[in-house]
DNA sequence: ATAGGGTTAG
């Protein structure tokens, strides 16, 4: 009897092996199925063959099914432990519910499982990809009474997260404190760093730290690179950019999608066709997975080359292979379908955005109102802007421009100081678009209250 | 289970 009890320990060890394989390789179903056959077979699942399910349910976006999946273990009598709320919360962060995750925490004390540093991380990293940092910072002093010790990912996680909340000071300011008090720093520490001063603009201070990474004893992996790379793209040191590239290409370092993608945005913002189709084909023979991200990047690609039924292909492609659009897709489609004219697919698009279920996507509805404005159909334009949830500086920017070249220029200082009373701002030249209008046109009192509403809201952002 | 890639106005 004890040793049969062992050999179906082993078992579900084995099994547990084989599941974690299939959940890696993305095989959801055919893991469940094996859950199933081996319940049938009377092979008992443990609390980590349940967990290995559930996160990757997690993994795939289905926190539904990772919740599933918890009132499965209790029926089958296995009691859910930390790493299973871990899971969900990681979930609930995937899917930007800082709710939930705060829930699932809660009813994690409730069911009397104690959190360890990874439910807090977790719990942070949800919070701050929300833009609550104040929360997770409450958390992280909750952590500390708890006595529960920070690790290093504690402070990967804040990093990260200060600088995604615009908090790029404080970020610095903690890195230089962990290291001056010996707390742990690592790679990942450094490329947290050197991505989050890139992106605020502190290039000096990446540069810095890049050249500090080397100095503490770390090598540089390629997200490292991949990173600098992007850096330099984006402060149009484009030849630096490629050159890393092909130097990444040459020594095989490599391993996915994520360079490629950086270089072939880069190139087609830049018109560079035939360099980014070449690197498009080396895409395609690495071999690499193809995520949503890169087929975005991809279908950019075609519309930029007006190669609309190759976009439409992707599309498919994308569809068949069980990768799911998002709102980037939708943008880059509407956008797309703008520049070749074609607005009315343009708005098909924008419609089956909605039903969807992705809503208030203001790049997408910004690239129709822009495009409207462009054929002088500024009506539809403005209807399109009133039922929009979200405006931003783009939309006023459009709307405004496009009202000016109609000479319409009362109902543009109109939305121009609707814009301005909503904290939002336009481009100094649709600006000066609607003053030298207001001006020619003689209307003196819009032009008053234009002029007073600008200095107003110069006053109140310094 | 923390770090890298994808969309819009001029």
């Amino acid at each position: 009897m004890v040793r049969m009890r062992a050999q179906l320990r082993l078992s579900t060890r084995l099994m547990n092996v084989g599941l974690a394989a299939l959940c890696r390789g993305g095989y959801l179903v055919r893991a469940e199925s094996v859950l199933i056959d081996a319940i049938r077979l009377g092979l008992p699942p443990d609390v980590v063959t349940y967990n290995t399910l559930l996160s990757a349910h997690c993994r795939a976006d289905d926190l539904n099914a990772g919740v599933a999946v918890v009132h499965r273990m209790r029926e089958a009598g296995v009691s859910p432990d930390a790493v299973t709320y871990n899971s969900l919360i990681a979930g609930a962060s995937r899917e930007g519910l800082p709710l939930r995750a705060l829930d699932l925490f809660e009813e994690m004390l409730r069911s009397g499982i104690t959190p360890d540093a990874w439910s807090y991380n977790a719990l942070m990293h949800c919070l701050f990809q929300s833009d609550h940092p104040e929360d997770a910072y409450r958390v992280f002093a909750d952590m500390a009474e708890k006595g529960v010790a920070p690790c290093a990912t504690t402070y990967n996680t804040i990093l990260n997260g200060l600088f995604k909340t615009g908090h790029a000071t404080n970020a610095y300011r903690m890195f230089r404190y962990l290291q001056r008090v010996g707390l742990p720093t690592g790679i990942v520490t450094y490329n947290t760093m050197i991505n989050g001063l890139c992106k605020s603009g502190k290039v000096g201070y990446a540069r810095m730290v890049l050249k500090e990474l080397g100095r503490a004893g770390h090598a540089p992996n390629i997200i490292t690179y991949t990173t600098v790379m992007k850096c330099c793209f984006r402060y149009g040191r484009f030849d630096e950019g490629l050159e890393t590239f092909l130097s990444l290409i040459e020594g095989g370092y490599i391993s996915d999608a994520f360079p490629y993608c950086t270089v072939i945005s880069a190139l087609v913002k830049k018109g560079r066709m035939q360099e980014a189709n070449t690197y498009c084909e080396l895409l395609e023979q690495s071999g690499s997975m193809l995520d949503r991200a890169c087929y975005n990047t991809l279908i950019h690609l075609r519309f930029h080359e007006g190669k609309l039924d190759d976009a439409f292909d992707l599309l498919d492609m994308m569809e068949k292979g069980h990768v799911e659009s998002d709102e980037y897709t939708f943008s880059i489609l509407v956008n797309g379908l703008c520049k070749m004219g074609q607005i009315e697919a343009a708005e098909k698009q924008l419609w089956s955005m909605e039903i969807r279920g992705i809503e208030s996507n203001v790049v997408a509805y910004n690239c129709l109102i822009d495009a409207l404005c462009k054929s002088h159909e500024v009506d539809a334009a403005i209807k399109l802007l009133h039922s929009m949830k979200l405006k931003d500086d783009f939309t006023y920017t459009s709307l405004v421009h496009g009202l000016c070249k109609v000479g319409r220029y009362h109902m543009a200082s109109k939305f121009l100081r609707i814009c301005l009373r909503e904290g939002n701002n336009v481009l100094a030249s649709a600006k000066r678009a609607v003053i030298s209008g207001l001006r020619s046109a003689g209307f003196k009192n819009d032009l008053r209250k234009v002029q007073s509403a600008l200095y107003m809201a110069r006053f109140l952002r310094s």
